[in-house]
DNA sequence: GAGTGGTCTAGACCACCAA
DNA sequence: TGGTGGTCTAGACCACTCT
């Protein structure tokens, strides 16, 4: 790059991946960088976009240009024991937090994921899974309202009450419940991420988020469909499939 | 968003998306949107990135703004047929052209993915896999070279040669060749497109790229690994797993 | 209130492409 | 050569956060 802004970002991020700055440290004031490089406002603005384009660094109002973590995250997925939780993933320093439960009527894209006609009740599940930088994936679930009584009836617990300890993982729970998961399909894509989940995950706008929803089917019927929408700079999601030959 | 180029960019985009403009055209040029709204060139174009980060055109410089196809593309994995050809997915109008293939040694990171000593000769096979609009899809494939010798020696074609015609799809040829394939992990993330593939895919320096490293292995030792980078606002990949509960 | 980043202007020059 | 987008300036005003 030889701009203007092109050199200053590439100085810039030399020094922030030379540990220079630190995850949560703030770049110097935009007047300040204009004085050091004795350019425009805005030629120093454009560096500082081509960083946050990176995922290196998220302009707050008010506060400065926060230098970010950008340590990797992986989810992995592995067929013979699915659905390993998130802190047995992470490490105790992660979290998965049930945000909000309740009851609501099936909108049209959920109840064709389920199979359901659109209105019928369903529980819906937001959980932030952070580690120790913060939340790095939101994930919405939605589960058919009588598969949740089958699994309060099984002694599982309530899944509309986000206060509710369940004695189990989910889909443990939902093999108690006579509702086996069989078969879970994931289809994976990325995108722009909108402000909400740039304010949940403090994404810079120019981060892109990855997409991943899941259909789980059990005998004959979904039991269960979710979103997960995560930092596309941090995230990895893996997964093996035994092949015939 | 209540700011001038959030105007401006809202308006453009309800064109685009309505089918004012089609894949392909070009917006009106700046100083031609300068004058309509009565705003100052850099307002237009921050209107216009707005809409390039999103996907939805594309700024060249000496030709204008053109406006992208971003109908998706979908990538499914069926464990039943995993080694689907891209035609075969997408229909006799898509394209699956090998770019070069070569014998060279391999690099640290390729070595590792195969569990070879780095040096050690692999064949190095490029794709760009295609839809009606162009490039969406590109595939980087290594294979060590006894493997491909293998392959040869059983009458499947020469893997390092670009201009051969193979007898049948990769992982059918390993089979033969006493190289079966037994399992596939696939990792994906997403991240900023470098300039060549930016290039290739003729996408704005905006527009993220799904990254799938996946490593195959045969019995007892890693018999391929690949890389494929394609439009992550184009691409779906899905996959589905069998459960045991 | 002081300091931060965000938007916007009017004008200039440059790099690139097509006819 | 004329038109396109890309960069850059100097200055202004605004929105937001923190103390």
């Amino acid at each position: 790059m030889d701009t203007k802004y092109g050199r200053i970002a590439a100085e810039l991020r030399e020094a922030i991946v030379n540990g220079q700055y630190s995850p949560g440290d703030t770049l110097p004031a935009i007047p300040e960088l204009m004085e050091r490089y004795g350019v425009a406002r805005d030629t120093v603005r454009d560096a500082v976009r081509a960083l946050a384009l990176e995922g290196l660094v998220t302009p707050l109002r008010g506060v400065g240009t926060v230098v970010r973590d950008t340590t990797p995250v992986s989810l992995s997925y592995n067929p013979s024991a699915p659905a390993r939780t998130w802190r047995e993933q992470h490490g105790d320093s992660a979290t998965d937090r049930v945000v909000s439960s309740e009851l609501r009527p099936a909108d049209a894209e959920i109840a064709e994921r389920l199979g359901i006609a659109p209105g019928t009740p369903v529980v819906h599940r937001v959980r932030h899974q952070s580690v120790k930088s913060g939340v790095v994936q939101i994930h919405d679930q939605w589960i058919p309202a009588d598969i949740a009584d089958a699994i309060k009836a099984a002694g599982g617990g309530d899944l509309a009450d986000p206060e509710s300890d369940l004695a189990a993982d989910l889909f443990t729970l939902m093999a108690r419940a006579g509702h086996a998961p069989r078969e879970t399909t994931e289809t994976i894509s990325a995108r722009a991420a909108d402000p909400d989940e740039q304010e949940t995950m403090a994404l810079p706008p120019e981060v892109p988020v990855l997409v991943t929803l899941r259909v789980t089917r059990g005998d004959g019927r979904p039991v269960e469909t979710s979103t997960f929408v995560g930092a596309a700079d941090r995230l990895r999601q893996s997964f093996t499939v035994q092949l015939t030959y």
